[in-house]
DNA sequence: ATGGCCATAGTGTATGGA
């Protein structure tokens, strides 16, 4: 089976690359972020006729979590309870045993500003009630996937030494995160042997695609039960070089 | 040429993204 995850930034300007991307990839669970979507204005009918479920909380303008599974979705929880202001960016459900946590961990602007004191409140949130959920669902195992916002290491950066310090690199966020591995994850991508310079994520100035100026900051975590079951993690950067592409490509991990 | 974008709200131009 596979599970992807996917930053799509606007649901309702990318539905025809999500479409074209499922037929092409027809993964079993994706999870997205930056639906930027209502849930009345969410399009339910178009990703049924695609084949799949869907579960999704969303909010005007920003922000927006979906679940989409070819399998049934049960147990859905939408938003971190622990943090449950309006930004939505947390959707958590169970299929097939697994439980599946969409996550759209705020960008955090810059080190100096009140949204990365949010970002990390945040985070320390997340870390709190993750660990009630491994300890919940672990048994079935969990996957937490999505745009965490955070290169983990230099070499997922394009250019480590102007991003030392900033903003997705700084040491505070990477300990934020290994904090999250540490609760039993496994960042799927670095299970496997990849390329140098793989990004999931270019800016849409200076060329940022063509010139592979990127960071890799969308993951795929995984607990011992689903890690163990892990051949597999790849990014897709087909759709990043479609006509008016998002700026994230999907992340597929495949599990046997 | 060392800078070059995009989506949203809303109809100018500001904000947020990463």
């Amino acid at each position: 089976m596979k599970i992807a995850t996917w930053n799509v930034n606007s649901l309702k300007v990318r539905l025809p690359h999500l479409l074209r991307w499922l037929a092409d990839n027809p993964v079993d669970v994706l999870c997205l972020q930056e639906t930027k979507l209502t849930d009345d204005k969410f399009p339910t009918a178009e990703i049924n006729a695609a084949g799949y479920h869907v579960v999704f909380s969303g909010q005007k303008t920003y922000n927006g979590v979906a679940i989409l599974s070819k399998r049934p979705i049960t147990d859905v929880v939408k938003n971190n309870p622990r943090y449950a202001d309006a930004q939505q960016r947390i959707l958590a459900a169970s299929i097939d045993g697994m439980r599946i946590i969409c996550a759209y961990v705020p960008n955090g602007q810059a080190v100096d500003t009140d949204k990365y004191a949010y970002k990390l409140a945040w985070l320390a949130s997340l870390h709190e009630w993750l660990g009630e959920e491994l300890a919940a669902h672990g048994a079935g195992g969990l996957a937490i996937v999505g745009d965490y916002n955070i290169a983990p290491e230099d070499r997922d950066v394009h250019d480590p030494l102007a991003w030392a310090g900033q903003v997705l690199c700084s040491d505070k966020e990477r300990a934020a995160l290994t904090a999250l591995v540490e609760l039993g994850l496994t960042d799927a991508f670095r299970m496997f042997e990849q390329l140098d310079k793989s990004f999931s994520w270019w800016d849409y100035r200076m060329l940022g695609y063509q010139k592979n100026k990127g960071l890799r900051i969308d993951h795929i975590l995984l607990s011992d039960v689903l890690a163990r079951r892990c051949v597999a993690c790849a990014i897709d950067r087909v759709p990043r070089k479609w006509e008016q592409p998002s700026d994230h490509a999907p992340v597929i991990a495949t599990l046997s």
